[in-house]
DNA sequence: AACTATTTATAAGG
DNA sequence: GCCTTATAAATAGTT
């Protein structure tokens, strides 16, 4: 229809087939529109032209069309995301509602369901994990005086360090006063003795 | 287009609106085809009639379009079932992930990343767990004992009434044998002798 | 974007 | 549904 007639094949000329398309899209729109109303339908047109920018139209609301075509389509077309995920979905659910229950059971909440056999399992598991607990608490404890014992050690070392220099320096003559402590070693004065910085780690290592 | 004009507004009779829905719509779908070939672009056309039946047409695959349509259309459509599904997903996913988690502390399995203070709480816990656990199962033994009692005690009163029937029956010479036990009672016939039916029932109830 | 010659779609009827 | 045909509508090419 046209001053002549054309074959029905893609446009090469880039400008030609946009006009075309502008042209054959608001065509196509109105006819899906007559339809509607003339035949009591509900119609969707989705279109992408071919730059990739998309045009629509809907009768009444797109979404309620793609949903209706969803249920009448027989799904098979949404499998690959929408109801992938909806039975994925309801495997999780499941899934926590179940470990819920576990893990209620274990804190000893929902014991009145279990049988006679589970609960003589579960003890035995409970039993085991506070074991388990006590050993690590253990280990952790060991760890820590470890971690202590190195530390303590240290501080020793960089005393017997500065004692040292402070003799030295005494042997100069370069400070004024000095203190004797009982054992007849000199010590720094006051503002440079050295104490444990962390009040909690006296007494440790018994 | 056609012997008359018509006027664009619902078409009345039912057959004459089937007719022109099945052709209008064959037109709708050959408009779509073509500038879809003409322009290099993509279509989909989606038509319910006024009784409910789909038709549709797409210039390549619907599911394609579709999902290209939810992607380009800003998502505002998807948002009352997709998108909020999706987000509920990733929130069960995480809670999952977390029970998961909680429950392996609890079996005493992960117990290697919590703190000091945490692993006493968890022992704490554990070790009242186990009790009420223990309890528990003091409680189910002492019902199991309540059921098999009065379930004694019910076939004891049967085989009483029984025998007195027995007596009776004796009594009046009806039957022609009977049997003394040790007691001197009359007993049945081995073939109405009563005893348990569960032989898991004898020697329970001390 | 408007014009218009021509093609195409389709309303009414068989 | 399919065919025919008169006519309305769409649109290709042009300006």
């Amino acid at each position: 229809m046209g001053r002549g007639k054309i074959e029905i094949k893609r446009i090469e000329s880039t400008t030609n087939r946009q006009v075309t398309f502008s042209k054959r899209r608001s065509g196509l729109f109105k006819k899906a529109k007559e339809i509607s109303i003339l035949c009591a339908s509900d119609v969707a047109v989705i279109v992408f032209n071919s730059t990739g920018r998309l045009f629509d139209f809907a009768s009444s609301s797109m979404k309620r069309i793609l949903e209706r075509y969803r249920n009448a389509s027989g799904r098979g077309v949404w499998n690959n995301e929408y109801e992938q995920m909806l039975s994925q979905f309801r495997n999780l659910k499941k899934e926590n509602e179940e470990l819920q229950k576990e893990l209620s059971c274990v804190t000893g909440e929902n014991v009145e369901t279990l049988a006679p056999k589970q609960l003589d399992y579960l003890e035995e598991n409970l039993v085991l994990a506070a074991k388990k607990v006590r050993e690590r608490k253990t280990e952790v404890l060991k760890y820590e005086r470890r971690k202590t014992e190195s530390k303590v050690i240290g501080l020793q070392q960089k005393q017997s360090i500065l004692m040292e220099l402070l003799a030295h320096a005494e042997n100069h003559e370069e400070y004024g006063f000095t203190v004797s402590n009982s054992e007849g070693q000199t010590t720094p004065p006051p503002a440079f003795r050295v104490q444990p910085s962390q009040p909690n780690l006296q007494g440790s290592g018994h």
